[in-house]
DNA sequence: TTGAAAGCGATACCAT
DNA sequence: ATGGTATCGCTTTCAA
C-alpha cells in the first residue's frame, strides 16, 4: 500500500489545472499549450505515473487484451506457437490469457464464454479435436470481436486463417517415403474432421495418386482424441500390424502421434526403418535424438503465432470492418534423418 | 454489437427496483427478501447477466488476475508448470498472464513492471538466470503484491516457495551413477547464483562426500545461458573430454542441457553410456524414446504450477496478513535407463 | 428491507 | 486553450 500510483487526479491538483487539461495533456492533444503539455508530462514521469487500465478499460469497453483457446499448453507444437504470440503481444502492448480446452468441446465452450466475460478485444482459436458446432464462436464474432483461426480451422467463419503448409507436407512426407521405395505408406492422424486430420490426408492421397498408388483404406488410422492419449495409438499400430499386409511405413500426422509411435514401434520390438519406416509431423525439441533419428515435417510454429496474433491486432485496429479474409499458409519443411531411410 | 450484455442498471429498471437491491440480491445479501432475491437471480439467469469485470475491478481495486514470469514458455518444464497453474486458476476462477523472460534480467524488469501495471493479485516468479538484484520485486512485495517463487527462488524475498527436491534429486542420480561403478562424475549445470544450481550442486556434493570421494573443479561446469543455447553445452562438452582424465558420466542439470547434451555426444560420437553415462534433470515428455533412453531426474512440473497457484491464492484471500511462510519441496523421482547403466 | 448517492479513474462533450 | 461535468458499471455508506 506504501507505493500506490498516482492518478489524474493527483497531478490536476499538484499543478492545479483540471483533470480534463491533464487527461488532454497526456493525450499529446494538439489542443493544449507547449508549456503546460510540458509540465504535466515532465510532472507525471517524474512521479511515474500510470494511466489504470481498469478505468480506461471501463470507459472505453476495450481492454488491450487477447483471448486464446488451444488443447493443450505442454505441446511443444502449441508452445511455441503461444511464445510466437506472446513476442507480438509483448511488442504491441496487448495482454494474452491462454486457455486449454484438452480436446474437450464443452471446455473449449467454456473457456471462450469465459474470455468473452474478461472483454477480450480478439480470439485466437485452434480449435478442439470434438469441435464441429462452431456456435459459440459464431456468436461472439457477430457481436463484434474479431477471431482468428490458428492451425485448426473452420470455414464456417469468415475470417482470417494461419496454417501450416499440411496438404504438401505430407505431399512431401509421401513422396519421400516411396522415393526411398517404401509401398506400402500407413498414416496415423487425429479426428476426421479436424482441418489438419483432411489437409494432411489429402497430400498422402495426391502423392499417392501421383505414383498410381491406390489408397488402402485400412492403412489410414484416426485417433479420436488427436493422439493425446498413449493407448490409442497403441491400438492403431497394432490394428496395422495384424493386417495380412502391414505397412512398411508410417506418417505420424502430429507430435504427440510421432512421439507415442515411437514409444510403441520400440515396445514392441518393431525396428524402424528396418521393419517400418516412419515420418512425423512433429515440432519435437530434439528429433535427431530420438532412437532411430526421426524424419520430421517440421511447422514453423513460433512463425505462426506471430502472424496469427499480427493479423488480429489488425483485425482490431482497423478503422473500417474488414471483409477480405486472407488464409495464410506457412511453408513446411521435411527433415530427413535416418527413421525414413531404406535399408540395403 | 448484437448481443451487448445487460447491467445491474438494465435489471433495476426491468424489476423497478433500485441499482442496490439488485446489486445486493445479487450477491445473495441477507438484507434482501427472498422474493426480491428470487425475482432478481431468474431475472439475472434469464438474461445471461455477467458482472463487468472492468467496473468490478476498478471499484475494488483488485482484477482477479495473476501474473507468471519465467523464463521460456515452450521448455517442456515450464509449459508443464504453467497447465498445472492453469488448471487451478480456473477451478478458482482466475486469470493468468504469461510472460517470458528469456533469461534477460531487463526483460524481466519489464514483464514485472508491466503486469503490476495490469493490477495483477498476485505473482508467480521463477527467476531468470541472469537475476541476482530483486528490487523490482521487493518494491512490489512491500507494497502489499503477494508473491509466489517457484523452481528458481531466492530468500531475499520473505514469501512462499515451491521447488523440486533438486538437493535429493541430485544425491540421488549421483549415488546412482556411483552405484553403476562410475567413477568421476561431472555435472553441466547453469548459472552459479541461481538456487536449483545451488541445490543441484549440494545434492552432488554430499553423494561424493558420503563415498570419500574429492570434488573435481574441472568437472563442474557453468552455462550461463542456463542452457538454452546449443553452444554452451557444446562447449563444456568439449572441455570435459580435453581433460587428461574425463569423466565417466555426466549429470545434466536442466531439460535443455540434457537435450543438448545428448545431441553434442551424438555429434561428437561419443557413445552413451559405454563412454560416458547420462543423467538428466528432466521433463522430456518421452525420455524412453532417446537414442539411448535417458535416465532421468523427473520433476513434478504439473504439481509444482498447482501448488505454487494454490498458495498465491491463499495468500491473496488472505483475511490477515501472513506471516509464516512455507518452502514446499515436492519429490523428485529417479527414472532409471540405459544411458547410466553400466556395460560389463 | 430498500433506496439515494458518492466514488473508483479516465475521457469526451459542452462550455467558456 | 482550459475547465466543468456526465458517464462507463458496480459497490457501499448512509438514510429512511
Amino acid at each position: 500500500m506504501t507505493s500506490k500510483s498516482i492518478t489524474i487526479k493527483d497531478i490536476a491538483k499538484a499543478l492545479d489545472l483540471s483533470y480534463s487539461t491533464v487527461s488532454r495533456a497526456l493525450k499529446d492533444s494538439y489542443r493544449i499549450s507547449a508549456p503546460v503539455k510540458k509540465k504535466v508530462q515532465d510532472y507525471a514521469a517524474l512521479h511515474n505515473y500510470r494511466p489504470n487500465l481498469m478505468a480506461q478499460s471501463l470507459r472505453s469497453n476495450k481492454s488491450r487484451s487477447i483471448g486464446i483457446s488451444l488443447c493443450s499448453i505442454p505441446n511443444n507444437f502449441f508452445a511455441e506457437v503461444i511464445s510466437g504470440m506472446e513476442s507480438v503481444a509483448y511488442d504491441k502492448d496487448y495482454k494474452i490469457f491462454i486457455t486449454q480446452s484438452f480436446e474437450s468441446f464443452e471446455r473449449e465452450v467454456k473457456n471462450i464464454e469465459h474470455l468473452a466475460w474478461y472483454a477480450v478485444d480478439g480470439l485466437l482459436v485452434s480449435l478442439s479435436t470434438e469441435t464441429t458446432d462452431l456456435s459459440h464462436l459464431k456468436k461472439l464474432h457477430e457481436s463484434g470481436t474479431p477471431v482468428v483461426f490458428f492451425d485448426r480451422i473452420s470455414d464456417q467463419l469468415q475470417t482470417h486463417a494461419v496454417i501450416a503448409a499440411n496438404k504438401q507436407g505430407a505431399y512431401d512426407a509421401t513422396m519421400h517415403l516411396l522415393q526411398q521405395g517404401f509401398q506400402r505408406i500407413a498414416q496415423i492422424t487425429s479426428t476426421p474432421d479436424l482441418s489438419i486430420t483432411k489437409e494432411r490426408l489429402e497430400g498422402y492421397y495426391e502423392a499417392l495418386a501421383a505414383n498410381r498408388i491406390a489408397v488402402n483404406k485400412d492403412y489410414i488410422k484416426y485417433c479420436m482424441h488427436g493422439g493425446m492419449i498413449y493407448e490409442e495409438v497403441e491400438q492403431a499400430i497394432s490394428e496395422l500390424f495384424s493386417l495380412a499386409e502391414p505397412p512398411d511405413a508410417i506418417i505420424a500426422a502430429s507430435d504427440r502421434i510421432s512421439i507415442h509411435s515411437v514409444s510403441v514401434l520400440n515396445k514392441k520390438g518393431i525396428l524402424i526403418p528396418q521393419q517400418v519406416a516412419l515420418v512425423g509431423f512433429s515440432n519435437f525439441s530434439a528429433p535427431e535424438i530420438i532412437s532411430t533419428a526421426l524424419t520430421t515435417v517440421k511447422q514453423p510454429a513460433f512463425e505462426m503465432g506471430k502472424k496469427a496474433m499480427e493479423l488480429l491486432i489488425q483485425l482490431i485496429e482497423a478503422k473500417r470492418p474488414v471483409k477480405n479474409f486472407e488464409k495464410i499458409i506457412l511453408p513446411t519443411e521435411l527433415q530427413v534423418r535416418a527413421s525414413s531411410i531404406k535399408n540395403k
